[in-house]
RNA sequence: CGGGGUGUGGCGCAGUCCGGUUAGCGCACCUGCUUUGGGAGCAGGGGGUCGGAGGUUCAAAUCCUCUCACCCCGACCA
């Protein structure tokens, strides 16, 4: 394996694919565009996920599973939303495997065939809202708010670690309310908390906003997202929440007798992330010696470097690490102590490469001292630190790289971004420097085509706080119906 | 699905045009000694049916036929 990874200004998607197989993220697996989740690439999801569990779970969520398996039937029944994913759907159609005739093989037993095949399940709408027809009756069984963790599998033609691979993990919330006003505001409510998992957490700053028509999830009236700015100043979705009306209630005739005693149609909203998290913590701090992971969701904060120099030096230190180890992890504090036989040097590497928040070298100098040296991988600063004092210095170095992560994402994304107001200057921007591009939007799908079949960017949302008033299309002059964000994306 | 490419120890490759020693190199791995404050050194060692099948030949990684797999680029998606 060769040293470093190739540089983000040389090729930005090789770098993204070296960081991951050399951080140790994950590895690919051996049916096409499967992929294994390492340790610590799964120690980082984990890290994610507790702190959203925690989050949903406070606002009343409570979580569920329901079968890989589903009916064919329930997608030829309602089509709307099936149409995004009947194309990748893998479809169980036998249910036994037999020795060849020559013995030396396994084969497809023709005598297994399903009467029904089965489609594993590309989200899980449709079981969920088959059930959901038995448990509700009643406004009191409203609201119900259940969220799965899970994995999905949509068969893809092209993938990227954690960006688009066959098999994903992710949450998928799925809510039912009695009235329209209802599902919005939990729609809203999930795509804020979406928001302040990204900033708060993963230290990547993120628009809020409004998916136009086109870009909307077939079965919803409305959907909102979340949009990241990775390196390379690519958009990227990372969350979604939608507010599905009534179309699901309608598809699977799901109705209750409201406080009037009048039978009527739940409403329904759903919303998920997945693992393209991992992928975008990767691209939103990610530099050209690796990772840097927000001190809040990183597998590890503090890795140890012991320098030793002999075997008398290697019990010494290790006392000494002892004694303020424990101190750190009493507080909560995730550290590793690298003990391997490699040299001090190859170890900076390799937790730089993994992205560990800090790095604190011992050898016998400090040791002497009393000291330690601390070093901080979001900005590389390194200070030499008395030991008793850092039970406090350490909690305030993690949350000093925490915001630093985030303050330097920010500072990226609004460099980045341009308000714009002639499509000349858009054409240019988008294609010398990309980033996200604000400017007025007559509001037709023809405008929208024209412009991603001409730059390739397209309209990432309708932020929250746009607004249209002066503003007039940039591609075919008319009255802006919205202030809209373009760029291209992932 | 259209175009381009690659299959040789775990990884990355050379060798293929022009058939001919025992299939080679780097990294990784194992053992030992010396090392350790920015990717350590030396010595020794293990690991291959050259993607698969068939053919030509005294002889095939190398030539021929078929086949499989994967990768890259163009129309979809979290």
């Amino acid at each position: 394996m060769s040293k470093g990874v190739t540089p983000q200004s040389k090729d930005y998607a090789a770098w993204y694919t070296d960081v991951i197989i050399k951080a140790g993220l994950a590895d690919y697996g051996p049916v096409k565009g499967t992929m294994v989740i390492k340790p610590y690439g799964y120690a980082l999801w984990e890290n994610i996920k507790g702190a959203l569990d925690a989050m949903l779970k406070a606002t009343g969520h409570v979580n569920a599973y329901f079968p890989l398996f589903i009916p064919k039937s329930f997608f030829a029944s309602e089509a709307e939303h099936v149409k995004g994913f009947a194309k990748e759907c893998a479809v169980v159609t036998h249910h036994r495997l037999r020795a060849t005739a020559d013995g030396k093989d396994l084969e497809v037993d023709p005598d297994s065939k399903l009467e029904e095949e089965v489609i594993v399940r590309p989200t899980s709408e449709t079981v969920i809202w088959s059930m959901y027809k038995k448990w509700i009756q009643s406004y009191r069984d409203l609201p119900l708010l259940i969220n799965q963790w899970a994995n999905v599998v949509r068969w893809e033609m092209r993938t990227r670690l954690f960006l688009r691979t066959t098999e994903f993990l992710w949450q998928e919330g799925h809510t039912a309310h009695e009235t329209a006003d209802e599902a919005e505001q939990e729609t809203l409510k999930i795509l804020e908390i979406y928001r302040q998992l990204a900033e708060d957490y993963l230290a990547m700053p993120v628009l809020t906003g409004l998916k136009t028509e086109s870009e909307k999830f077939a079965g919803a009236d409305k959907t909102y997202s979340i949009e990241a700015m990775m390196g390379d100043k690519r958009a990227l979705q990372a969350g979604t929440s939608h507010n599905l009306g009534q179309n699901f209630a309608k598809a699977f005739d799901v109705t209750f007798q409201d406080r009037n005693n009048q039978k009527k149609y739940v409403y329904a909203t759903s919303w998920g992330v997945s693992t393209r998290l991992v992928g975008a913590v990767v691209m939103a701090h990610g530099d050209d010696k690796g990772l840097r992971i927000p001190p809040k969701i990183a597998p590890v904060q503090i890795v140890v470097i012991p320098i030793v120099r002999s075997e008398e030096d290697q019990v010494k230190i290790k006392e000494y690490v002892d004694i303020f180890l424990g101190d750190l992890i009493d507080q909560g504090v995730r550290i590793e102590v690298d003990w391997s036989n490699n040299s001090p040097g190859f170890k900076f590497n390799e937790w730089e490469m993994k992205g560990v928040p800090i790095r604190l070298e011992v050898g016998m100098r400090d040791m002497s001292d009393e000291e330690v040296i601390l070093v901080r991988r979001d900005n590389g600063e390194k200070q030499a630190v008395q030991v008793k004092e850092l039970r406090n210095i350490i909690p305030k170095m993690l949350a000093e790289i925490q915001s630093s992560l985030l303050q330097q994402a920010k500072d990226f994304q609004h460099a980045n971004t341009n308000s714009v107001d002639n499509y000349g200057d858009f054409k240019k921007i988008i294609s010398n420097n990309g980033g996200y591009i604000r400017c007025g939007w007559d509001g037709t799908p023809e405008t929208e085509d024209a412009i991603k079949n001409e730059t390739k960017a397209t309209i990432r949302c309708i932020p929250f706080d746009s607004d249209p008033s002066g503003l007039t299309c940039i591609y075919s002059g008319k009255e802006a119906q919205h202030e809209v964000v373009f760029s291209k994306a992932y």
